[in-house]
DNA sequence: TATGAATGAGGCTTCATTCAT
DNA sequence: AATGAATGAAGCCTCATTCAT
């Protein structure tokens, strides 16, 4: 059917422009980026970009939800709940580093979000909370963790995350915070609430 | 002489406009202030705003460097170096809070700042590091903290602080995010680098 | 012949499209409406409106145009030279009132019409305006109507009734000016243009 | 003081833009009219309109305040309550004359006025039917102006001035329309409401 | 012929910065 | 030094029109 050869193209496009403005966003910063650069990256006219997102906040929040959505299934795929803390950690920053400089900019720029953006936010959140406090009970009734409110555990480790990304500009001016520290990172934390006495007995 | 008095004018102008904006700035958020909301907030004309810094970058600029450096001096003023692990905390705490609502957007909005605030920031954060290295070094050797590397232990400490300052929205809607969650996480932390084995012993 | 099969579907989709137009404009005004407008009303593609008419403005001018055959020939209908004055006018309102939507924007935004509109509206003038100058002469000369220039016989009439479309939405909010006005004006304005002392003797 | 000297001056530059928006909007029509053609006529940047005027309607809104105002204290002036019916009216067209152009288009474009504006064009006409109303009181009392209702006496007046404005470029193509028309009018419809009865008598 | 996605010129509006007083 | 009106570059968005299918 012509019809749907045309849908297709037609959504075809708004995901390239949905892409297209991730990686600008990602590149040059939410607010820094015009919706005239987007349409340049995409090699579309200006016009195209309000043909398929009626103002430059709608596309900033579809970016934003197909960036959760995406995140938050493959953090899905990259867990199970046979996991250890460690092995779930080390997924949670798998899956940030593949998309780390849009999730970096959307971490950095939060403050300037608009309004719906951030249950999207929450929403990639819940995705990697729901792992960590499921294996962080198992492991604290098993005596591997060390017992603390789970809100710290997991705000603490997303703080810490987060700051690196934030200042990646510092941590790694020229490439992945998450390839470079990541694993650091981990072990570092693993430390922190690693019940070391249980282990020793 | 005339001169010296119209000097001494023109600094506490300069002043008042840097106090008035890191007002605004605390209030609005950095990007979303504009030149005339400091001018209208300051009773200024908005000319001379730029009368006292070239540009609005500039502005900001000085506004943060006189963050910092108010905040470095309040630091040094809360801490010595007989404190404890916890007493360098509280204290650095007690320091964000006297200025919450600016901190929390210098945190929030990092992305967006002119090329030199980074420094200033950095420096900022030496003057709280340079306390904590030095307890901590002083009570790891006492066996009362877990050995670690002093940078993770630092940005731990920092990224769960910034955490809880970007998302002031959610995690205090309205009103101080230190009070209400301050003592809670400095407890939290201290859990985490306690060598709890060695106290036991 | 195929050929004229397809011409013939060409012209009915062109006629739809200047049926669907005048509704539109009638609906909306004449300036308000949008190509695009046009064809989601008459289920078309906005691409098939440029198929028929190169320009807005020819659409326009066309539908103009369409209307003033239409109101013409009905004007023609409606009337016989044997008609009263009375007859003629209430004959010219009835005319009206079958496509008031339109007519009232189109002596609304009057202003805004592309040039060649203007000889339209001359036309569908002179339609009426010659029945009425016919039984004028007549009534004039068996002194039952007073003597007066034809020009401002006919603008007078034609000015009021056009205030009235004009103003529809004070005069009639929602409804048909007309309906609601058109026996009142007529009466009126017979008193006006009679001959009472010619009908006194 | 300087302060009412500034004052002054912007008052005066709000008024210029006034002024020479409405020869604009009179010379190009209210809906052809660009913000950036009255800045330019005004020989003052694009920006500077919307220092004096938040919106392009709030501009229009307020030309056709101020054309309000003007011609209905105007009106006042050139009327007195002893004033016979044609001085009335003699009174309105010259009213008028002296801003032709822009209540042309007033009148032309109505259909496409912001919603505040048809106040305005309603006081202007309570301005003169006032007076006519008054008048007419008295001349049909003393028997020298045909009995009707002061509605339909007032509408069919304005329709027929109406009617000449809004078609000036057939009626006067270069130039005044009340000039070249108005006297002839006003004989005319003085003819129409006249009771020539009551005169012959 | 019909489609509808893509185009791009052009309009309105914002706001940091300048300048005459 | 202070004022605040004026500036104009730049951003977002609309919509008549084009063009590949």
């Amino acid at each position: 059917m012509a019809g749907s050869q045309r849908q297709k193209q037609k959504t075809e496009t708004k995901n390239f422009l949905v892409e297209t403005a991730m990686e600008q966003f990602g590149k040059r910063g939410l607010t820094a980026t015009r919706t005239a650069d987007i349409a340049a990256a995409a090699k579309l006219s200006h016009g195209t970009v309000f043909l398929h997102f009626p103002t430059r906040e709608v596309l900033l929040e579809e970016v934003i939800g197909a960036f959760g959505m995406r995140t938050a299934n493959r953090m899905h795929e990259l867990l199970d709940s046979e996991c250890t803390m460690e092995e779930v950690l080390a997924a949670h920053l798998k899956g940030i580093e593949e998309n780390e400089a849009f999730y970096a900019v959307l971490v950095s720029e939060t403050a300037v979000l608009p309004e719906g953006a951030h249950n999207t936010l929450i929403m990639i959140q819940s995705a990697i909370s729901h792992h960590i406090l499921q294996v962080a009970q198992r492991e604290m009734n098993a005596g591997t963790m060390k017992k603390m409110p789970f809100d710290l555990l997991f705000n603490t480790w997303i703080g810490l995350v987060h700051y690196y990304l934030s200042n990646r500009a510092i941590f790694a001016p020229d490439g992945s915070v998450i390839a470079r520290h990541g694993s650091r990172l981990l072990t570092h934390f693993m430390d922190l609430i690693s019940e070391k006495g249980g282990l020793q007995k």
